[in-house]
DNA sequence: TTTATTTATCGTAATATTACAATATTATAA
DNA sequence: TTATAATATTGTAATATTACGATAAATAAA
């Protein structure tokens, strides 16, 4: 078949990986790194910087959106893109929480 | 076309990325949650908990493997896996670098 | 050796993702 | 209104992922 059934597993287990599949390009990564390394909103240059073609960015864009990870505000006939704080925060809550789990395993049995 | 040209981005990027796709799995978060909680390593049970077919446990284990976050130790006619703790801290290093970006937006446009 | 048990691999169908050309949409400027 | 500019959407081809049945491989037990 194709995907996962979403209902085999929790809802946190299904948030993280939601999360983790948004990073889990390496367009959507650098597009993040740009956005947080340009103190001011940017838009169409991601196409320059990225170097893949205009649809593609913005299909990229539109999953961060999805995710409500940026925040696009229109200005004129540009669209300003910026991390959305909050929610930017909250997932690194949740993606901590995972990735802290502590490690009890004393036998080392591996 | 299909994926990513990795040449295009930085090796970092490729890194978080590989991992972050990694996790973009909730069976696979399910599996390393799995072999968190239990404080001794873990092997074929995992078909029990998840609830997936065999080979398809199998493969999933193969990618942790593959990417080093879990560690397999054959002991008679099962496998024990577990976590691998140096390869998990680092990956969390990366990780963590990357969500923990300073957003310096000041101006809040969005 | 034969049988049972456990895991890995192969083959394959269903689905998802990625990238981009072409085009539509939206808003500004002339 | 008629360009112009920026972004979004549509359609589609190439590729990747996921899941599982069937089967192979490896080991232990009888």
């Amino acid at each position: 078949m194709g995907l996962a059934k979403s209902e085999m597993f929790t809802d946190k287990q299904n948030l993280i990986s939601s999360y983790a599949k948004v990073f889990g390009h390496p367009a959507r990564v650098a597009i993040l790194e740009h956005l947080f390394a340009i103190n001011s909103c940017i838009c169409g240059d991601l196409v320059d910087v990225i170097g893949l073609a205009q649809p593609t960015i913005s299909q990229h864009l539109k999953e961060l959106k999805n995710i409500s990870l940026i925040k696009g505000n229109v200005e004129g006939t540009s669209v300003c893109y910026c991390i959305h704080k909050e929610n930017w925060t909250a997932m690194k809550a949740t993606i901590n929480e995972f990735l802290n789990q502590d490690i009890n395993c004393n036998t080392d049995c591996c």
